[in-house]
DNA sequence: AGATATTCCTGGAGGC
DNA sequence: TGCCTCCAGGAATATC
C-alpha cells in the first residue's frame, strides 16, 4: 500500500528517467480511476518536457514545460513501471519519452487518480488546500496547535490528512507504537512533552522508510516490479499476536473501519 | 462543528 | 478443486 515514502521512492526513480525527457508518446488505456482523466491529458502531455518532479502529500507530481502539472496518486494498489516487458493487466496509462524509456500505470483496484492542473495553480487546487502540512515539516507545537480541543482518538486524528498530510495507516501505527502512546487516546488530550516524542517519531519511521525504498531502487533492474514497492520490518503493524520486541504482545483493534496495532504494554 | 458511516474496486486469503 | 465470503486501503461524500 503506497503511503508517503512509497510515494516518495517511485517519484525519485521516476525523475531518474523522465527529469528533463520529452514525452514522446501518451497512450490512455483506460478512461478513468477513481475519477475520470482529465479528456486532454494526452494532448496536453505529448511532446511536453519534464521539467522536474515532486511529492505533497501521498501526490507524486511531474510538471512540464507548458505549465502543466501531472498529478498521480497511487491509491492502495498503483504502481509504476520501467520499461516493462509486457503489458498488464490494469495498466492504465502509459508514457514513452525521446529517449524510448516506456512507463506504465498500474492500478488494479483503481483508487487511484490523474489530473493535469496548470503548474502555477496548484496551491489553489481543493484537494491541495484542504491538507495539512508535510508530516517531515511538523514541530510539535504545531501538532498541539491542530490537535487542540479534540476529543476523537489519536489514531484517526493522525489519519486524517487536514492534520498532517502524508500518513496513513502502516506508519501511523509504527509511530505510535515508537512515542508510547495509546492509539485510543484523545488527541487533544496529549501533553506537548509526549508530542515532542511523537514528531520525531512519525519522522523517524517515514525517514528510514524512504531510506529503505532508497536502497532498492539502487538496483532497479527488474522490469516488472513496480516502482514504491519495498519490504519494511514493522514492529506492530500487521504482526498481532507477536512479540512487539519491548516485552509486549501486538494487538489488533478496529478505529475508524481499520486495523489498528499497537501493545498495550508499551502504548499508554 | 465534529464524529461516524458508507462508498468506490479487485485480488488474495481463508473456510468448507 | 472450486466456490463462497470477507478483507485490505485513501479519500470523497453523506448523515447524524
Amino acid at each position: 500500500m503506497p503511503e508517503l515514502p512509497e510515494v516518495e521512492t517511485t517519484v525519485r526513480g521516476l525523475a531518474r528517467v523522465l527529469d528533463g525527457r520529452r514525452i514522446e508518446r501518451v497512450e490512455v488505456r483506460r478512461e478513468d480511476l477513481r475519477r475520470a482523466f482529465p479528456k486532454d491529458l494526452g494532448q496536453r502531455l505529448t511532446g511536453a518536457r519534464v521539467t522536474g518532479l515532486g511529492r505533497r502529500a501521498k501526490y507524486g507530481l511531474i510538471h512540464t514545460d507548458r505549465n502543466d502539472t501531472m498529478i498521480f496518486h497511487l491509491g492502495m494498489s498503483g504502481s509504476w513501471r520501467i520499461n516493462h516487458s509486457r503489458l498488464k493487466k490494469h495498466d492504465h496509462l502509459l508514457l514513452e519519452t525521446d529517449e524510448g524509456t516506456r512507463l506504465a500505470l498500474n492500478d488494479p483496484r483503481r483508487f487511484g487518480s490523474v489530473d493535469l492542473l496548470h503548474t502555477d495553480e496548484l496551491a489553489e487546487w481543493p484537494p491541495f488546500k484542504a491538507l495539512g502540512p508535510e508530516p517531515l515539516d511538523l514541530t510539535a507545537g504545531e501538532l498541539r496547535r491542530r490537535l487542540a480541543g479534540r476529543s476523537a482518538a489519536i489514531k484517526l486524528l493522525l489519519l486524517d490528512q487536514r492534520i498532517v498530510a502524508g500518513l496513513g495507516n502502516i506508519y501511523v501505527c509504527e509511530a505510535l507504537y515508537r512515542a508510547g502512546i495509546h492509539p485510543l487516546k484523545a488527541g487533544g488530550s496529549i501533553s506537548l512533552e509526549r508530542l515532542k516524542r511523537l514528531v520525531p517519531a512519525i519522522h523517524d519511521v517515514l525517514a528510514e522508510a524512504i531510506a529503505a525504498g532508497g536502497s532498492t531502487l539502487r538496483d532497479f533492474a527488474s522490469p516488472d516490479g513496480g516502482l514504491g514497492y519495498f519490504s519494511k520490518d514493522f514492529a506492530v503493524y500487521d504482526r498481532e499476536g507477536q512479540p512487539c520486541g519491548g516485552g509486549g504482545t501486538v494487538r489488533r483493534i478496529v478505529q475508524g473501519g481499520r486495523s489498528t496495532f499497537y501493545c498495550p504494554r508499551c502504548q499508554r
